[in-house]
DNA sequence: TATATTACTTAACTTAAGTGAACGATTTAG
DNA sequence: CTAAATCGTTCACTTAAGTTAAGTAATATA
């Protein structure tokens, strides 16, 4: 599992035997179970994930209703807003799959960096490409109708449509389940 | 003019005279006139923009039509994706209004960063805030519908229902301008 | 100033999404 | 293992957005 985060982050900056060992002594990994929320609304966490094997998923309550916002797949990062603000979370967060997680804080984020100057320049680097993939991401689905949305989800992450439950993803679509549904068959109907 | 942006900067970091010096020897001020276009799908540029008064416009152009993903306003900035991957745009960018603009790219950037080292720390706060920020706007378009997003505009950026024309309005809610139109006649009706 | 162009609204009609309900098929919990 | 809850699909019906077209107002252009 080591070797999966340590070939990702070799992507961005050179890592020397010293600097992977400051990492692993930091004892950062942990296992949690599918179901399990990691983040509830109205608490407060300095914690971010960063998902080595599994998924998680952030989602709004909002008149009794689940709206899934995101999910976040193998070697993606989930910083929630509480943490940057020190404010009470707006969302949850919980675990889509057995997952496991990178998970840290800002505390420790001052002990990495101390240790291990090249921290900042690969948060630096991971965090403007998080900002143009999401301005991108956003940028499609405003000029997407949902049927659109649904064929570039297949096109681009074939992986959530088998991973997630059918209802989740509708309202990552921004649609109901049922219309969901349709539109698959919709979908079908047009091919044949 | 450069004071708006010293105020604006004094709000993240302290700016000794000298460094205003800097700044201001660097000749980023440019104005520009209701209708130029700054940035045009297919071409390469490295600059990015950070408006002091009016406002800019982000679209793409999809089957011969307009899709204005995002407007820019006093003290935000744009970063093009194409300035970020060296590649070309797959967007527009354009100025609503007579607009004044610090344009800056990363050549510039090495030089500010040499004569002025609190601009890193300035950037990074500024990305990170605007990457927190997106995410929210993101989640709130995707669990509203297109009337509530207009209500939430209407509260959140009243300026901008002013000072846009209603059909790249319409657009950037994700809707037909035909939509806006009975959308907001629908809402009128209700009040009363 | 006259003319052309563009912007905004309204209307009628079409298409697609929301809603409520029903139905098996899974999954979960006791 | 069984009962209960949840999930996914389908249906009929409602509501809202897309489309096409028309008309008026505002703006730009010659």
């Amino acid at each position: 599992m080591q070797d999966t985060l340590f070939e990702f982050i070799s992507k961005y900056v050179s890592l020397t035997e010293d600097e992977k060992n400051v990492l692993l002594s930091l004892d950062l990994f942990r296992s949690v179970k599918k179901g399990t929320i990691l983040l509830k609304e109205g608490h407060k966490s300095q914690d971010e994930y960063f998902v080595l094997k599994g998924c998680i998923r952030k989602y709004y309550i909002i008149d009794g209703e689940e709206k899934t916002t995101a999910f976040f797949t193998e070697m993606e990062n989930l910083t929630p807003h509480c943490a940057i603000n020190n404010d009470t979370s707006e969302y949850f967060v919980s675990c889509l799959e057995d997952t496991i997680l990178l998970v840290s804080n800002s505390d420790m984020g001052v002990e990495i960096n101390s240790k291990f100057p090249k921290f900042e320049t690969l948060c630096k680097i991971l965090s403007e490409e998080l900002l143009a993939k999401q301005q991108i991401d956003f940028d499609e689905f405003k000029i997407s109708s949902p049927e659109q949305r649904y064929l570039n989800l297949l096109q681009n992450r074939p992986d959530l449509i088998q991973r997630v439950p059918q209802h989740q993803l509708a309202s990552y679509l921004g649609i109901k389940p049922q219309s969901l549904s349709r539109l698959r068959a919709r979908i079908l109907e047009k091919k044949s």
